[in-house]
RNA sequence: GGGCCCGUGGCAUAGACUGGUUAUUGCGCCGCUCUGAUAAGGCGGAUGUCCGGAGUUCAAAUCUCCGCGGGCCCA
C-alpha cells in the first residue's frame, strides 16, 4: 500500500479541476474557511458590480482572479473577509437586451407592451444571467458567497408568472418568507445573504438618501442644456457614457450653402454643415472677430467667407474686398427656412444675425458657423451670451415636432435628402462633398446621436477653479463637492499603478455638474417630487418619508419595489403651495446604483456598527478603461457626499484584455474565446496564471499560445517534480518525519534557503499589489527546482535503500527537502492556482495527517524566518550555475555530447573567494559537465592573454570625472602582471594627473584567454577550458552509456515500471561489446539488469535495433523473475 | 487643445523610479544535445539605429527638453 496516492506525469488537468470543484462542494471547504476566520481581524473587499446582462467572458475572468487571488491570500494570512460578490441590474443595457429579444423598436413598443411587465422582464433577464455569471466564476474557482442558482432559477420563473405570490426560501439562518417579487428585492440583504444586486430595495433606497442629501446643501438641480441625445433609445448619453465606445468614424454628405444677407442684394455669407437637419433651427451665423473675411465675385453673385478657406468655393472668383470679423458682427440675414412656423414664431424669421465667437476657425467649412442654439451645446451656450432665440426642433423619439410644416413628425435620420432637395430648389446650395468625421453614436445601440435641448437633473460638482488644489480654501471647500472628492482623493487613497490617481484628480478638476437623469423605464425610481403648478420640487430620502408624506397612490405603490411603474403613481403636498407633486418620470443613472455599494451593501443604513467594522474597503479592483469617471468616481462621490471620506483604501487596476492578434475580441474576426471554451480548454489554474504572470497595466494579449506557454513553463514543471517525488517516495515507502535531516546537503540548503527567499519575495509583491513579480519570482524558482535541484539530486533518490547508512541519510536529506518544498509550494501557489496546489495538499499532507488542514486555502500562508535565506549560499549557487552554462557551451564548441565523458575541465574565474567556490562544488560541476576533474586554470602556465575590464559602475561611483582617465591607465598596465596580482586579491596602482590611486581587484574584470589545446567558452571573467583527448577508457565509458541510454529507451516504450528488474541480451559491434563488458557493473546498476548477456541473437520479451555513430545494437530485455 | 500612459529583434515582453559600457525573457526560425520526473529541458546561432533629435553626465534604453507615432481619458 502506497503512503501516497500514485500520481502519473501525464494528467488531465480539466478533469482533475472539475473533481477538485466537487471536493470543495461535498466538504463545504468555503463554509469552512470563513468560519475558520471568523475572529480573524478584518480585511475589507468591496466588489464592483459585474453587468448581469450577459454570460461573462474571459476579460472578466481576469479581473476575478485578482479578486480570488487577494481574498484568498488574506485569509490565509488569517483575516476575515466579506466574499460579497456584486451584480450591476439595472440601466440601458438591460432595457435594450429586452427589447431586442421582444423585438420592440423604441419607446413607443414598451409603452404599448406596458411598463409593469417590461420592468420584470428586466429583472427576469439580470436574475437569469447572475445565474449563469455565478455558475461561471464558480468554476474559475472564484471563492465568493453565490446564490444558490437553483433559487435564483426560481425567483426568475415565479417572477414571469405572479410577482405577489408568496414563497419561502432558504436564508443565511433559516426561511425567508415573503412576495416574490420582495424576495427579488431583498437579495444580498442579511438574511438571505449572497450576491448584492443593484436593484435591491436597500440600494435603491440609500440612494434616495444621498439624493436627499445633496438637496439639502443645494446640490440638486434641474438643468436646461443641448445633451447628446438618441433618438432611438429616447435618452440624452451622459458625458460618462458618450467617450470611449461613443465615437464611430462616419462618412456624412455635407452641405455648403448660402445665407442671403438681408441689406446687401445679391450678396450671401457662405455656410458649410455637416448636419443639415439643424439648418431648421438656424438663429445666427458666427464668425471670428480676428479673421480675415473676403467678399468675393463669382458669375452674377457675392459671396463672403474666411480668407484661409478660399479653397471651398469652385471656379473662378475674384476678390473684391478683405474685412475683419468684428466688421461683419450685427449684420443680419435671411435663413434657410424662414418659411417655416417655428423661424416666423420666433422671431427671428428675416432676421438672423451675424455674431463673432472665437472658436471660429478656418480648419473646415468657411469660416462663418451656422448657429443653431436648440441643436448643439456650444449653439446653446452662444445663445445665453447673446440673448439669441432658441428653436428646439426634435422631440425625444427623434421626430421633428409641430411648426417645422412638412418636415413635422419625420424622423431626424432620415431628412438629410429632402433637406438638401428643398434647399437646392431654393437656390441655397453652393455645394455637397462626403466628409469623413468622428461622429457619436448611442453606445448601446449605434443609432447616430443627435443634439436636444431638455430638462436633466444635476448633481453640482461645485466651480471649478482656476487655481492647484493645495491653494484651495477650506471655505472654498465647504460647499464644493469636487474639491472634497479631491481631498480624499489625495489623502485617503492608494492607486496601483500610482498613474491612477493623477487620473482621477483630473478627471475631477475638470468634471461638469454630473447629469444623473435619464428617461427611460428600468433603474433607480429618482425620488424627486415636483409641483405641477408652482414647479416647486422636493427630494425624498426614504421609503418611510415617502409613506408619511404620500396623499395619493400609496396603496398602489405599497408592496413593490421602488420602481416604475408603482412608485409613479405616489403623490405627495407641495410644501409650497399645497397643490399635489408627481414624481419625474426619469430614473437615475446606473452609475448611481454601482456608486452607492460602499455604503448599501456595508449596511450604513441598516446597521451602522456592522458598516463602521467594513468601511472603508481596503481593496477595489477593477480594470481602469471607463472607470475613472465611472464607478472608481461615484464611489468616491457617494461616500465624500455622506461621510467625507473615502470609501477605499487601495484600488488596483488592470488595462484591457483583447485577442492574441492584439486586436479586440470579436465574434465575426474569429478571435473570440468565450470564458466556457477557455476553461475547457486550457483550464483555470493555467488561466489564473496566465492572468496573474501578466503586468497589470499592459493590455493583455489573451489566447491558447500563451495558455501553452504557461503549461509547459510553469504547470507541468511544476506537476512533474511533484510526480517525480511521489514515484520515488513511494517506491522507498518513505514517510515525512516531524524533524527535518540535519545531514541537508549543499543543495538541499541552497533549495531550501531559495525557498524561503522566495516566500518573503512572494509576500511582498503581493502585499505590494504587483503580483506579476510574484509569479515571476514562482516561476524562475521552479526552473531551478526542477532543472538544477532535482536534475542533480535524481540519483540520491535512485540511491539502493540499504546500501549504506551515509547513503541512507542523504537520501533521506533530498526526501526530507523536496517534500519540504512541496509542501510549501503547495500552501505558496494556493491563491493563484488553487486547484493543482489542493491537489498537491491533499496527496501530500492531508493523506499523511488526518490533522493537517482539510483544504489547502484553510492553511496559513507560509512565512520564512529572518536567517532562513542564506544569501551567501544563493549567490555561490548563481556562480555554479554561470560555470555550468558556460562548461556546456564548451562542450558544445568542441561538438562532443554530453553523453562522452572527458578528463578534465579548467574554470578561470575572477576573485579569490569565486575559486574556492570552484572546488567545494567540484563534484556537483563534474556530475553535470560529465568529466572526471574538474580544477582551475593556472593562470600562469596555461594563459596566453590577459585583459584588464575596470568596471565602470565600480570605479564611476568612485572616481567620477576621472573615470576616463582612470581607465585608461589601467588599460595601459601590463596586462600580464596586473592581472596575476588582481587575481591574487592585490590591490595595483595606477597614477592619474601625478595622484597615486590604488585599484581594488572587485574594481576591475579580468579577462583570460587558454591556450590553444582546450575547447573554451568565456562569459564575462569566466571562462571554461575543457580537455577533449579521449582516450579508450573514456570512449569504452561513452559507449556504455550510450549502451545505457538504449536500455532505458527500451524500458520505457516497453512500458516497464521505474523499479522492475530486467535481463538484457544484446548483440553489438566489437567495440560497443568491449565497452560493455568493462563497463558492466555501472550498466547493470543503471538499468536495474539481474544479467547482462552477449548473445548472436538476442532473445527477450521486447527487443529493438539501434544505431548510434557507426555502432550497430541489437537489444533485447525481459523482466526478471522476482 | 489639455491630462495620463506608452514606443525595446518578425511577434510579444523585462529592465527605466535608483544611469554603469555585452539589453532580459518567451514564441517563432536554424544547428547540436540531454532525459526512466519532464506533453519538457540544455547549449549555440541568426534577428536590435532600445521611435527621432537635442541636452545633462566621466557614462543614457534609463534623467530633462523638443519632435514623431500609438493608447487611454478629457475638451
Amino acid at each position: 500500500m502506497y503512503m501516497f496516492k500514485p500520481v502519473p506525469n501525464k494528467v488531465d488537468f480539466i478533469v482533475q479541476e472539475e473533481e477538485v470543484l466537487k471536493f470543495w462542494e461535498d466538504t463545504q471547504a468555503f463554509e469552512t474557511l470563513k468560519k475558520l476566520r471568523v475572529e480573524g481581524p478584518t480585511w475589507s473587499f468591496l466588489d464592483g458590480p459585474i453587468t448581469a446582462n450577459n454570460p461573462m467572458g474571459v476579460h472578466h475572468g481576469w479581473g476575478r482572479t485578482y479578486k480570488d487571488l487577494y481574498q484568498r491570500f488574506k485569509a490565509m494570512q488569517g483575516h476575515r473577509t466579506r466574499y460579497q460578490n456584486g451584480f450591476d441590474c439595472q440601466g440601458l443595457w438591460v432595457e435594450v437586451n429586452v427589447e431586442r429579444d421582444m423585438g420592440f423598436k423604441g419607446k413607443h413598443d414598451i409603452e404599448e407592451f406596458g411598463l409593469e411587465n417590461f420592468i420584470l422582464m428586466c429583472k427576469q433577464r439580470v436574475l437569469k444571467f447572475a445565474a449563469r455569471q455565478a455558475e461561471q466564476s464558480i468554476r474559475l474557482g472564484y471563492w465568493m458567497n453565490w446564490d444558490n442558482q437553483e433559487t435564483l432559477k426560481l425567483l426568475h420563473d415565479e417572477l414571469g408568472k405572479d410577482p405577489m405570490k408568496v414563497l419561502t426560501v432558504e436564508g443565511v439562518d433559516g426561511p425567508v418568507t415573503g412576495t416574490v417579487e420582495h424576495l427579488v428585492g431583498r437579495l444580498g440583504l442579511p438574511e438571505l445573504g449572497g450576491s448584492y444586486f443593484t436593484f435591491s430595495e436597500e440600494n435603491n433606497y440609500t440612494i434616495w438618501t444621498i439624493l436627499k442629501s445633496c438637496h439639502d446643501r443645494g446640490w440638486v438641480y434641474k438643468g436646461r442644456d443641448v445633451i447628446p441625445w438618441c433618438g432611438r433609445c429616447g435618452t440624452g448619453i451622459s458625458q460618462h457614457e458618450i467617450v470611449t465606445e461613443g465615437y464611430r468614424e462616419l462618412t456624412h454628405p455635407s452641405i455648403t450653402l448660402r445665407f442671403p444677407l438681408v441689406d446687401r442684394p445679391g450678396e450671401s455669407l457662405l455656410v458649410w454643415t455637416t448636419t443639415p437637419w439643424t439648418l431648421s433651427s438656424n438663429v445666427a451665423a458666427a464668425v471670428g472677430a480676428d479673421l480675415t473675411y473676403v467678399k468675393v465675385r463669382q458669375n452674377e453673385e457675392v459671396l463672403y467667407l474666411s480668407r484661409g478657406t478660399l479653397h471651398m468655393l469652385k471656379g473662378d472668383y475674384e476678390v473684391e474686398e478683405e474685412i475683419l470679423g468684428m466688421d461683419m458682427e450685427g449684420w443680419t440675414y435671411n435663413g434657410p427656412f424662414d418659411e417655416l412656423p417655428a423661424q416666423k414664431d420666433s422671431g427671428v424669421a428675416g432676421n438672423h444675425i451675424v455674431i463673432t465667437w472665437d472658436e471660429v476657425g478656418e480648419e473646415d467649412g468657411t469660416g462663418i458657423v451656422h448657429v443653431a442654439p436648440g441643436c448643439g451645446a456650444e449653439d446653446f451656450q452662444l445663445s445665453k451670451e447673446h440673448g439669441l432665440a432658441v428653436i428646439a426642433p426634435l422631440t425625444d423619439n427623434g421626430l421633428f415636432l409641430d411648426g417645422f410644416d412638412w418636415l413635422s413628425g419625420m424622423n431626424v435620420n432620415v431628412v438629410r435628402k429632402p433637406i438638401f432637395d428643398n434647399l437646392k430648389k431654393k437656390g441655397l446650395t453652393y455645394s455637397v462633398k462626403d466628409y469623413t468625421h468622428r461622429y457619436p453614436v448611442c453606445w448601446r445601440c449605434q443609432e447616430e446621436l443627435v443634439f436636444r435641448l431638455v430638462d436633466e437633473w444635476f448633481i453640482s460638482m461645485g466651480n471649478k477653479l482656476d487655481i492647484p488644489y493645495p491653494e484651495v480654501t477650506e471655505n472654498q471647500k465647504k460647499n464644493n463637492l469636487r474639491y472634497q472628492i479631491m481631498e480624499v482623493v489625495i489623502n485617503e487613497t492608494t492607486w496601483h499603478p500610482s498613474f491612477g490617481k493623477e487620473r482621477e484628480l483630473d478627471w475631477l478638476r475638470n468634471m461638469d455638474d454630473w447629469m444623473i437623469s435619464k428617461k427611460r423605464y428600468w433603474g433607480l425610481a429618482l425620488p424627486i417630487w415636483e409641483c405641477s403648478e408652482c414647479g416647486h420640487f422636493d427630494v425624498i430620502g426614504s421609503k418611510e418619508e415617502l409613506q408619511e408624506r404620500a396623499v395619493a397612490g400609496w396603496d398602489v405603490f405599497e408592496g413593490h419595489s421602488p420602481h416604475r411603474p408603482f412608485i409613479d403613481a405616489v403623490e405627495i403636498k407641495c410644501s409650497k403651495c399645497d397643490q399635489h407633486m408627481k414624481r419625474v418620470p426619469d430614473v437615475g443613472t446606473p452609475w448611481l446604483d454601482a456608486g452607492i455599494v460602499a455604503m448599501s451593501t456595508m449596511r450604513y443604513n441598516s446597521d451602522r456598527e456592522y458598516w463602521k467594522k467594513w468601511f472603508p474597503a481596503d481593496l477595489i479592483s477593477e480594470s481602469f478603461p471607463g472607470q475613472f469617471r465611472n464607478w472608481f468616481y461615484s464611489l468616491l462621490a457617494m461616500s465624500t457626499i455622506l461621510e467625507r471620506k473615502a470609501p477605499f483604501k487601495e484600488v488596483f487596476t488592470y488595462a484591457t484584455l483583447v485577442a492574441e492578434d492584439g486586436r479586440p475580441m470579436h465574434k465575426s474576426w474569429g478571435n473570440m474565446v468565450e470564458f466556457d471554451e477557455a476553461a475547457g480548454k486550457m483550464g483555470v489554474d493555467v488561466m489564473r496564471w496566465l492572468y496573474c504572470d501578466h503586468k497589470p497595466e499592459k493590455d493583455l494579449y489573451f489566447g491558447y499560445h500563451s495558455a501553452d506557454d504557461v503549461r509547459r513553463q510553469f504547470l507541468i514543471p511544476l506537476w512533474n517534480v511533484y510526480s517525480f517525488f511521489v514515484t520515488y517516495a513511494n517506491m522507498d515507502g518513505w514517510t515525512p518525519k516531524d524533524d527535518m535531516q540535519t545531514a541537508l546537503s549543499q543543495l538541499d540548503k541552497w533549495i531550501l534557503s531559495r525557498l524561503n527567499e522566495v516566500i518573503q519575495k512572494v509576500t511582498e509583491y503581493l502585499e505590494s499589489y504587483e503580483p506579476n513579480l510574484a509569479t515571476a519570482v514562482v516561476d524562475s524558482f521552479i526552473d531551478h527546482l526542477s532543472n538544477w535541484y532535482l536534475r542533480r539530486s535524481r540519483r540520491r533518490f535512485w540511491a539502493e535503500t540499504g546500501d549504506s547508512d551515509k547513503v541512507d541519510v542523504d537520501k533521506n536529506a533530498a526526501y526530507d527537502t523536496l517534500y519540504k518544498v512541496l509542501v510549501t509550494l503547495s500552501r505558496l501557489l494556493a491563491p493563484f492556482v488553487p486547484f493543482v496546489s489542493e491537489v498537491m495538499h491533499q496527496n501530500l499532507t492531508r493523506s499523511v495527517d488526518s490533522e493537517a488542514p482539510e483544504s489547502v486555502h484553510h492553511c496559513d500562508w507560509p512565512t520564512s524566518g529572518p536567517k532562513s535565506v542564506d544569501g551567501k549560499l544563493n549567490s555561490e549557487m548563481e556562480l555554479v550555475l554561470r560555470l555550468v552554462s558556460i562548461g556546456h557551451a564548451s562542450r558544445n564548441k568542441a561538438n562532443v555530447k554530453l553523453r562522452q565523458p572527458l578528463s578534465e575541465i579548467a574554470f578561470a574565474v575572477g576573485l579569490d573567494k569565486e575559486r574556492e567556490i570552484v572546488s567545494r562544488y567540484s563534484d556537483v560541476l563534474r556530475n553535470e559537465l560529465n568529466v572526471k576533474n574538474v580544477r582551475l586554470l593556472d593562470v600562469v602556465a596555461e594563459v596566453i592573454n590577459y585583459e584588464l575590464k575596470p568596471l565602470p559602475k565600480q570605479l564611476g561611483q568612485k572616481y567620477g570625472a576621472r573615470f576616463p582617465a582612470i581607465r585608461k591607465a589601467i588599460l595601459d598596465l601590463d596586462a600580464r602582471e596586473a592581472s596575476t596580482r588582481l587575481q591574487a586579491g592585490e590591490s595595483v596602482q595606477v597614477t592619474v594627473d601625478g595622484d597615486t590611486l590604488e585599484i581594488l581587484p572587485e574594481e576591475v574584470e579580468v579577462k583570460v584567454e587558454a591556450k590553444e589545446g582546450f575547447s573554451t567558452a568565456a562569459e564575462g571573467s569566466y571562462v571554461a577550458a575543457l580537455t577533449t583527448e579521449l582516450t579508450p577508457e573514456l570512449e569504452f565509458e561513452g559507449l556504455a552509456r550510450d549502451f545505457v541510454r538504449r536500455v532505458q529507451d527500451l524500458r520505457k516504450s516497453s512500458e516497464l515500471k521505474i523499479d522492475d528488474a530486467i535481463d538484457i541480451q544484446y548483440s553489438a559491434s566489437t567495440r560497443v561489446s568491449e565497452a560493455v563488458e568493462s563497463n558492466e557493473k555501472y550498466i547493470t546498476d543503471e538499468t536495474l539488469a539481474t544479467s547482462l548477456k552477449k548473445a548472436k541473437k538476442p532473445v527477450g520479451k521486447f527487443k529493438a535495433t539501434y544505431t548510434f555513430g557507426d555502432e550497430k545494437l541489437d537489444l533485447a530485455i525481459t523482466p526478471s523473475e522476482k
